[in-house]
Parts: structure tokens; sequence; C-alpha cells
RNA sequence: GCGGUUGUAGCUCAGUCGGUUAGAGUGCCGGCCUGUCACGCCGGAGGUCGCGGGUUCGAGCCCCGUCAACCGCGCCA
């Protein structure tokens, strides 16, 4: 027999009964009656009941076990009595009498518990990482995240991609974070740095001819964490192809991504997570108005609008004057369902704690008699409607009164909208602005009683964002955003440059490899804050899976693209040289995107925090608490290295 | 760098208006228990109330400082 298995805790069942067997594990749970004792054996593959009772020649040794020690036991498959199968367990059906029993490894009081599904604090949980990876939840995230990778490679391998490796140690490369530095021995006083990403790798990759690249490739950014954002290092699907556009690229990573998601989709209420079938397309533009975003939540049905026009030259005199400087708007965020000043104050409450001075509302109400009449026959006559279509009967007297009351509902509906003006607009801009004024608004926001509209204005970049927050806050609240599906879209038409609003400099908005669309004509003849690059990103639920871009292979391009935020050629030449000079020698036209597969994982498994989905992740100030990083440098190692450590204050 | 929240037993937490010896659950140790699956019952050990200072007759609680963790802002194409 194998030294230490015959099976796995996952593998017996009621065919095994009666056998001999030979398991090794972790002890989950003990529970000691005295004169029987049962032990829940765990391993990676699942649980099985141990049983010793008087009559076992190791039952002393048995009692002295405790959770988390690693024993091997041999012993005996057993039925269970129907009344003790534990359904909530594959090996519910059996159990093994323990005939001989060698602890493996002993274990301490333990310092994090694994029985159970209570939260612990980060800090004990990233101390103790090898006991937190034991629990069920986490140790399923890693599971779930290895498959997820084994799937993105079949798929991509599937489509004729093939994954080559870059190299960790490289140059510094100036995309936009600060780089992780690696000090070079060989060469005193210079310095490797981490790849914030193999960008300018699979560029190179392209123009050596290997057409369709692909990476689940570490990335390196010396940046300060955030929930979705692990400090230090994370994980790309980074991939490239030649001779491609953007439409090409999104031909190859829409079912990739709506395969894995739809693969590894969790099950809720209502089955498995849907997937949007066809990704719609926003430009960036587009998206800042509707969502205040460029990352939007699509499961949110809320769309801004702008409405001005309805503001300008009237009684409340903070927009109106407002809107007297140029470039400035106000929008609206239609909030249906949200027609009650104690709704209204919260959300007024929560723009100001976001830094804006507040944020207008208006809600609608029918006061109206009338209408109360108007609603309340309505109710009555869908009552009766609802139980007519219920009996099903189909008797003749039943379709004509059938007929009767569709043909009195019509009326009532032309009511409602011919008076639609009784709808009562309430809240202090309403009173300021005045019925027509707010009747319009509502009329282009498609607003009913017991709906309401917020308000923001001056110059959009000032309060888009939080608008947007406003929008995900309201949409939550009001329980507008559906649950249970992955919304995916596509944010495309990104502007290649935009202006600092301090210094007024012009700089990249995205990143300096793409293409800007009209090449470089564009460039030389147009307003550069109005030029568009072949630049996209793809978002799903409200997160950035990635950005990715049409890349820019020509060097006049790319001097004259730098040369717009004012950085010559030698600029150019020093940071991007090995890139450039290869592109002299003929360069594919390629394009290409890196989605994030941390974050791809997060959202499968359903995880707040990145740190859910990585094995051996670091805490918020960058340090693994469990190998004590990062450490000193020895002496010698420092003097290898030519370093001298400046004293700290 | 800045802001918010938190810090009490191995672990998770409670602790009233500032008032006697700081509690519970769980884990640990000991005892009892032959069908549990969060087993049950009895007993016990276990505390620098993050740290330093202050106010007070008296501080876990109030004040000042400081450290740490998490969340957010800045930052991150």
């Amino acid at each position: 027999m194998h030294a230490y298995r015959s099976h796995t805790c996952a593998a017996l069942t009621t065919s095994h009964v009666g056998q001999t067997v030979r398991l090794s594990g972790w002890v989950h749970r003990v529970r000691d009656h005295g004169g029987v004792l049962f032990i829940d054996l765990r391993d990676h593959y699942g649980i099985t009941q141990l049983l010793a009772d008087t009559d076992s020649p190791v039952f002393s040794a048995v009692e002295s076990v405790r959770s988390e020690w690693v024993i091997r036991i041999d012993g005996t498959v057993k039925a269970r009595d129907a009344a003790l199968v534990n359904p909530n367990i594959p090996t519910g059906e059996v159990e093994v009498f323990i005939r001989d029993l060698e602890v493996l490894g002993r274990a301490d009081e333990l310092p994090l518990p694994v029985f159970g599904d209570q939260d612990y604090p980060e800090e004990t949980r990233l101390t103790y990482r090898f006991l937190d990876l034991r629990r069920e939840k986490l140790h399923r995230n890693l599971v779930l995240r290895s498959d997820v990778i084994a799937s993105l490679r079949r798929r991509m391998t599937e489509q004729g991609f093939r994954e080559y490796q870059t190299p960790i140690l490289t140059a510094s490369s100036p995309e936009g974070a600060r780089d992780f530095l690696v000090p070079s021995r060989l060469h005193p006083g210079k310095f490797y740095a981490l790849p914030q990403a193999p960008q300018q790798f699979k560029q190179l990759i392209m123009v050596a001819g290997f057409d369709r690249y692909f990476q689940i490739a570490p990335c390196f950014r010396d940046e300060d964490p955030r929930a979705d954002r692990s400090p230090g290092e994370f994980y790309q699907l980074d991939m490239e192809m030649s001779f491609a556009t953007q439409e090409d690229v999104f031909q190859v990573i829409e079912p990739v991504m709506r395969g894995v998601f739809e693969e590894f989709a969790p099950i809720g209420e209502d089955g498995p997570w849907q997937v949007t079938p066809e990704f719609p397309r926003i430009a960036y533009r587009d998206a800042m108005l509707w969502y205040g975003s460029d990352k939007p939540d699509l499961r949110n049905p809320i769309k801004m609008q702008i409405v001005s026009e309805h503001f300008a030259g009237s009684g409340f005199k903070i927009f109106a004057s407002l809107l007297e400087k140029e470039g400035t708007e106000v929008r609206a965020i239609p909030a249906p369902g949200g027609g009650s000043r104690k709704f209204c104050d919260r959300m007024n409450a929560f723009a100001q704690k976001e830094g804006l001075p507040g944020m207008g509302y208006i809600f609608w109400r029918s006061p109206s008699s009338e209408l109360a009449e108007i609603e309340s026959q309505r109710n009555a006559l869908v009552k009766r409607m609802m139980a007519l279509k219920k009996s099903e009967s189909g008797s003749l007297e039943h379709a004509i009164e059938l007929g009767e009351i569709n043909e009195k509902l019509n009326v009532l509906n032309e009511k409602v909208q011919d008076r639609g003006w009784e709808i009562e607009a309430a809240g202090p801009l309403a009173k300021n602005i005045g019925p027509e004024r707010t009747e319009a608004i509502r009329k282009q926001l498609g607003l009913n009683a017991g709906d309401a509209a917020f308000f923001l204005g001056g110059y959009a970049t000032d309060f888009e964002a939080v608008a947007g927050k406003a929008r995900n806050v309201i949409g939550q609240e009001l329980g507008l955003t559906a649950k249970g599906r992955f919304d995916f879209c596509w944010i495309v038409d990104f502007p290649m440059y935009e202006k600092d609003p301090e210094t007024g400099a012009v700089d990249f908005s995205h990143n300096p490899f793409s293409m800007p669309q009209g090449g470089l004509e564009a460039l030389e003849t147009e307003d550069p804050l109005e030029i568009l690059g072949y630049q996209y990103d793809i978002v799903c639920n409200g997160v950035e899976l990635s950005s990715g871009a049409v890349r820019n292979h020509k060097p006049e391009i790319m001097y004259k693209a730098f040369e717009i935020v004012g950085h010559g050629p030698n600029f150019v030449d020093a940071n991007f040289g090995g890139m450039l000079n290869a592109f002299r020698y003929g360069a594919p036209p390629h394009a290409g995107i890196a989605p994030g597969v941390d974050r791809m994982v997060m959202l499968l498994a359903e995880a707040e925090n990145i740190r859910e989905v990585i094995m051996f992740p670091m805490n918020q100030r960058a340090e693994d608490l469990m190998m004590q990083a990062p450490s000193e440098a020895t002496n010698e190692q420092l003097r290898d290295l030519g370093l001298r450590l400046i004293p700290r204050e």
C-alpha cells in the first residue's frame, strides 16, 4: 500500500464499503463522545468522517489528536445508517473506522482557525497565510484562479496565439507608473527595472514576425495599493497581434472573455450569472456624459443627460449664472423611484461629502385627488383583468369584458398623459425655476410621479466623477442595479491628449504607444485635444479590466506625437530607442490588449478585495508579513552592488 | 503625503454617564459522555485594555501625542 494514502478524502463512496483504506490529511474537527469519537479528515479534495471507539487498537492515540494535525490512518470503510448520512458532504454516506494511526505533523494552538467561515483581521490572515489558504473560501478562490488561467491559455491557443516569455530584468520605461529598480552588480550605479508591462517586448515580437503573441505576464508597478489593486505586482493576459485593426482585437478577445466568464460564472439565485451576449461599444465622451465614468457599471440603467437649456436664464440663480460662463453645463441624474425628500436629502449629503457644494434635486408626486382617483380605477381594472385571464374560461362574456377593460384602461392612460402637468414637482429647486421648466425637465428625462432627478452644474470635468459615484449610489439604493450579471462593454475613441487643468500643459491622456485616428495628418493639422486614438478599454460591472490599442508603428508619427507634448527626438530615442529602431526595419501594423487576470478572478469569485484571489499578497504598505519582505540588505550585499544607504531622518 | 475607521484573552467581540475584582463566545488544559457532523455537560488557566504622556480622588472610557492595520484621496496609460 502507498505510504500515505490509497484514496483522497473525497473519493470514498458506498462502493468501497468493507475495504481497508489508507487516508492522510488534516484534522478538520474532532467530536469526542467519550466511548466513541469522530474526526473530520480534510485534504485538498474533500472531507471524510473517521470514527474510533474502544474496539480500535489505537483509540487512546486517536483521543489525543487536535485540530489541524496532519495524520495518516488505516481503516475500514463503513456504510452509515440512513439516519446518520450527512447530505452536506459528498462522502456523507460512508465513514472510516480507524484501525491504525500515524501522526505526520502536530500543530500548535492555532492563531487562525481553519474550521468555520468567520472573518478575521487582515494582519492575522496575512501573517498566517498558509492557514488562511487552507480555509474553504480562499482555497476555492485559488483553484478558480488556476482554472481561469488554464482556460485563458486554452482559448488563446485555440485562436492561433502562442505564449512567449519576456524579460523580468529589463530597462526602465517611462510609461507612467513608478518603476521597481534592481541594482546591477556588474555595472555599479546602474539599475534594471522590472517591467510595468511587456509593452515594448510584445511589439518587438510583432516586428519579429510571430504574428500572434500572448502571455500570462507578471507586471510590476511601484504605486500605492487599493482594494482592487495589489501593491507591486499583478498579472495580465497580455496579447498582441499583427496586421490587425481595433475590430480584430475585439473579435479575438470578446469570445475569450465571454467564454471564460460563462465557464466560471457564479451560481446566483436565478441560476448562473448571465454574460453580455454582444459587448456594446461606447465612445469615451458618451461614457463620461451618460455614466460619469470611463468604466461604467451597465447593470445600473441610469443614464445622465444634459439639461442646461432648462436652467439658462431661470430663477435658480446658482445654475443660471454658472451657465453664462463658456463651457459650463448642467447635467441631470434621473432617479426613478427616488421621489422622496428623505432620499433626495441623503443623496445631497453624499455629494457634499464628496466635496461638491451640493446636488440640487427635484422630485415629482401626484397630489391631485383626480389623479389618485384615476389610479385607483386603473388598479381595479387591472386586478379584474388579471382575474379574468387567470380563470382562462375563454367564454364570450369574459372576452367582451376584457375588451371593455382594455378600452377603459386606454382612456385612463391617455388622461394621465394629457394631464401630466398635474404631477407636482417638489423641492427647493422646483420652486425657483417654476412649473413649465420643471415639467420640461420631467418630459426630457421620462420621469413620473414618485421619481426624482439630481442636478450638477459647472465645468463637466469638475463634477463628472462625483456624478458617476452618485449614479452608482442611487442605482444601489433604489435597487435599480441588476444582480447576477456580468455586463461588459468596450469604451472606444479615447482622446490622445488632455490638458492639465492647472498648468495648461498638453500631455498624453492614455499611453504614448497608440496610433492616433487620422494618423500623421491628424497630428499635423488638428487641435491635439480633438484627436482621438485607437485606444480602447474593456469594462465589466464597473471594473476596468484592461486598456488596449492599435499601436503606433511608424517612427515619424511617434516623433510627431511626442513633439506635441513637448518632447524632442532625443527624448524619444533615449526612452523608446529599442523599439523605435526596430520600427525602421519593417514593422507590421499591430494591435493588442492586456486584461487583468487578478480582476477577472475577483469578479468571478465575487471578491471585494484583490487579496482574496492572490496566493501570497502583500499588505497595504507593500509588505509581505509572512516572509518579512522587504528586508534589509547586508553590508556585503550593498558593497557588491556599490550602494550606500542614506540614513533616514 | 492627506483623510476616515479600527486597536480589550490565542482568535472573534461586548464593555452603559469616568466608579468595586474588565466580561461573553470560541480555542486551549482537566473531568464526564458510544452516533456526532458548529456534539453536549462540569471545572480551570489565560489580560502591559496598541504604546507614551496628561486631566481626575479615580481612566478600557475624556484630552494630547505616537504606532499599526484596513478603506479612501493623491498616485496608478
